[in-house]
Parts: C-alpha cells; sequence; structure tokens
DNA sequence: CCAAAAGTGTTATGTCTACACCCATGA
DNA sequence: TCATGGGTGTAGACATAACACTTTTGG
C-alpha cells in the first residue's frame, strides 16, 4: 500500500476534487520532558511573532505530506531543539478545535518526548529562545501559554504518569548507567510522591529483567554515603514497569 | 481565542499564504465497541467504492472547520451508524502515514466508542453494509480491512483493555442497570480471562461509590437460578475503576 | 427433587508498607 | 568520629485467589 506519495504542497490530489472537502494545516507540536535538579520539566519556546507574541509555546511545525507523523515529529524536535535521538517519542493525540489558530484551519498531532539532560544541547542550539520550565509551575497557571498550549501540557502531564506505571519510560529519564536512587528520583518527581528506598529496590530486583548490575559503582556526592551500584536497563520495560503508583497520595502536594 | 471561523472549504486563510504550507483532508473514523453474545465486536462498515472496494473499513468522514474533533466524531457516529449517544467517546489517536491513502493526503483521528445492544440501531440506518464483527476474528487476520485500519483496530483494542482498568468504561458496555455477572462478563470479554464471580463482587461492594442497589432483582434465564441484584453506576467511575486485570492469563487463549 | 446461578464464608498465599538496623564513604 | 546515603531484615497490614457452602429460582 506504500505508493510514492511524494507530491507537492498544494498541487490537486487525483482521486478528489479538492472542493470536495475542507483542507488543514497539520502541525506536529513536541513536548519534551526531562529531570532538571529532581523536579519534572517540560521544553517551551518563547514565541515572537503573532499571535500570542511573547507567550511560551510548545515546539513545533508543518507535517510534510511525504513523512509519517512520527518522522515529522523527530524532524521538528531536531530542527528546533537540537536534540538528535530521544528516547521516547510517543503520540498523545490531535487538537483540532475551530479557532484555536486564529489564522487558519490548523490539526497539531502532539508527541511526548523523554530525554535525559538536555540542558547543553538547549544552549547550543539556533532557538535560544528554548526554555526548560518546572511543570509545577504550568499546573499552578504561572506560566503564560499561546493557543491551546497549557491544556495539552495538561494532557501530556497526565499521560506521561499514567505511561510511567504501564509502559517502560522511566528509564528514558536517565543515563545508559544509573543507580536505583535516580530511578527511584524519576518516579517521585512524575508521580510527586515519596517512594520507600527499600521497598523500591525490592520490588525491581525481585525479579531480573528489570535492571541488570554493571558491576560498578557510582562515587558519592559530596555529604558521603555508600557507593550505591551502577545498573543499566534491562529487557523487560518493554511491557510495562515493576512499580505501581501508590493510591494514597503521600506526595508533597504540587498536584 | 474562540473566533467565529466558518470559512468555507477552500476559502483563502488570512495569515498564511496557501503555498506556504501543505494542505490536507483531515478525516474522523469511529471504532464501535459493544458487547454481543459476551464476546467484544467491533463496528465495521464494507466499502463501494475503490480504493479498497468490498473491504471491511472503519465508519468516518471529513471534519468540517467549524466543529471540534469531538464533534465531529459524533456527527460521523450519528450518520453512518444512527448511534445517538454513545455512552464513551473518547480519541485514540492520529494516522498520517504517506499514502495510506491513495487519493490525497489524509490525516485521520481515530476515535474509540462504547455502547450498549448496537444491533437493532445498525439495522435501521441507511448504512446496511454495517456489521458487527467479533474481534477475536480481526485478531486472527480473518477480515480484510482497508488502508491502515487493521493496524488501528489493534491499537483501538490495546487501548480499550488498558482504560478498562485505569477508568470508568467498564459500566458504558452495560444498560443503565445490571447485574454484577453482567458487568464481570464486560471485564471477561475484553481481558479475556476468567474472574471469579465471589472475588468480584467483594471488590465491587467493599466500597460504596462504585455500584448503588436498586433493590430490584433480574429474572433468572431459562436454565434458573437464584435472581440476581439489580445495580446502577455510581459516581466514582470517574477516576478509574475497581477491578485491575490479572497478572497470569488464566484466559481463553484468543490473544 | 435436581440443576443452575447468585451470593456468603473461610483460609492460604502473596504483596505492600513502614521502620529498625547494618554498611561504606567524605569530612 | 559523625553525618549521610546505600542496602538488608522483618513484622504487620492489606490484597488476591481458590473453593466450599448456602440461597433461590426453573423445570
Amino acid at each position: 500500500v506504500a505508493t510514492k506519495t511524494t507530491r507537492g504542497a498544494a498541487s490537486v490530489p487525483e482521486g478528489y476534487d479538492p472542493r470536495d472537502y475542507p483542507v488543514f494545516a497539520v502541525t506536529v507540536d513536541v513536548l519534551v520532558f526531562t529531570l532538571v535538579d529532581d523536579a519534572l520539566h517540560v521544553l517551551l519556546v518563547r514565541r515572537g511573532a503573532e499571535p500570542y507574541a511573547g507567550r511560551w509555546a510548545i515546539p513545533g511545525g508543518f507535517k510534510h505530506p511525504d513523512e509519517t507523523l512520527d518522522d515529522a515529529a523527530r524532524r521538528e524536535l531536531t530542527e528546533e531543539t537540537g536534540i538528535e535521538a530521544p528516547a521516547v517519542l510517543r503520540q498523545l493525540g490531535a487538537y483540532g478545535d475551530p479557532g484555536r489558530d486564529p489564522r487558519t484551519n490548523v490539526v497539531t498531532v502532539a508527541y511526548v518526548a523523554v530525554v535525559r539532560e538536555v540542558g547543553d544541547i538547549v544552549a547550543g542550539t539556533d532557538a535560544a529562545h528554548a526554555a526548560l520550565v518546572p511543570v509545577a509551575a504550568v499546573l499552578r497557571g504561572r506560566v503564560e501559554l499561546a493557543f491551546d498550549h497549557d491544556r495539552i501540557v495538561r494532557d501530556a502531564l497526565d499521560r506521561i504518569r499514567r505511561d510511567l506505571e504501564a509502559t517502560g519510560i522511566a528509564t528514558a529519564f536517565v543515563g545508559p548507567t544509573f543507580t536505583l536512587a535516580e530511578l527511584r528520583t524519576v518516579y517521585e518527581a512524575v508521580w510527586d510522591v515519596h517512594l520507600d528506598g527499600a521497598n523500591f529496590r525490592r520490588s525491581i530486583t525481585a525479579e531480573p529483567g528489570w535492571v541488570v548490575p554493571t558491576g560498578k559503582r557510582a562515587t558519592p556526592g559530596p555529604a558521603g554515603g555508600k557507593p550505591p551500584e551502577l545498573f543499566k536497563a534491562g529487557t523487560s520495560w518493554k511491557r510495562g514497569g515493576p512499580i505501581r503508583r501508590p493510591r494514597r497520595t503521600s506526595g508533597r502536594g504540587v498536584t
């Protein structure tokens, strides 16, 4: 079924009269999540042009006809932020309310990306107007967002919280090797809860496949402490995670 | 931000030159799930025209510029199947691979609907070419589907299985009043597992808010049996369900 | 009376949680 | 040596699963 459909932008399709159906611009927006100082952040760009000039927005751009939505998300991510290979890039959903972009009919397909340590990359790209914003600030309404992007960020956060339990995105926040405390911080930051380190370790090491020991140890921080073991991610993460979200909210109350 | 954007189909947008960006047709497809004889079914229509004439497809149609995606899904659902008020109508995701429709650039936004007892409604509509197909048949590859609809059905099934645990869609499959055996059948059909009736009852009646007794009882089937209590859905379903998906697959092996 | 399905009781087996306690390091 | 964080042990609370048993109907 994969016909070569590399038509130009405004060319006339073959099977349809273009006046038979309404036309839309299709954009792809990417929400980049990462951890900064043990807190969940999302990457936003400051708009230079109208409408919504000066407000924060989710990076994105037009989908090309000859690429998949996934490829478009990957391309826009690289072009706008310099990020090459996100550990996770997953579709969130489509947004197409009339008037959401006052210029024309736009349907946006939002994507969620997860990376670790995005700090340097953002600074090095031409999108110097990009910044990592704490999600807590967005939730509290402290960030002025363009279009319907406030809603999209909230939906994305909701999704990432579900996926943390249902899929293996947890290891996407950390590096190729990591300590169990680092991995635990991911859960604590995303769910805004406190998890017992002892029980966390048991849940993850109970059965093999989640984390495999590297034999190495990390060096403790300036405050001292026992050097923690370094693990790398196992293969079981493809089908979910070993940590279940606590029922009761023993969290810090940011939600 | 809700400007009146009731432009005609092929009119020129204001802020953009239409040659600056590629244009797409945006369609909305709705996957209707329901239970028939204790088995999960999906509603499909048989295509009359090329391409893929004679194959089964997900009902849907073009989004209008002056309606939301949700409204478009609701409208198409009514127009194509006669269903007026689905108990659940939720976005699944967007599909926009190049060449997925050989005629033009189409991005489809898929929706999942859940209804009970769709049998009569389908017969009464002009879409007499519609049919309820067992999802097990689709999973086994026994149904020839148009476009990339096979993949969409699989994604939808995956989604509905997750949502059954994470959200309150279970009661959408049954009527305004129901027995606990009927509700249990929903879980068993969607997850393809066997659940103990005694433990199921306890899980649901342990705390109030899930089901509230009506005081009435249903009449037993021809084989006899104690008349079961009739319940109606409580308010707690908005934030998830009380039944957790079993870890081990003690199911019938259709997956 | 008998089969069938609803509903209750009971018990064994896991899983979750909290917290006491030991280990290894930097200052 | 002390403070700090990593890692182990353990006991109670809680949830899950299996199944025997009672109840109430149709035939």
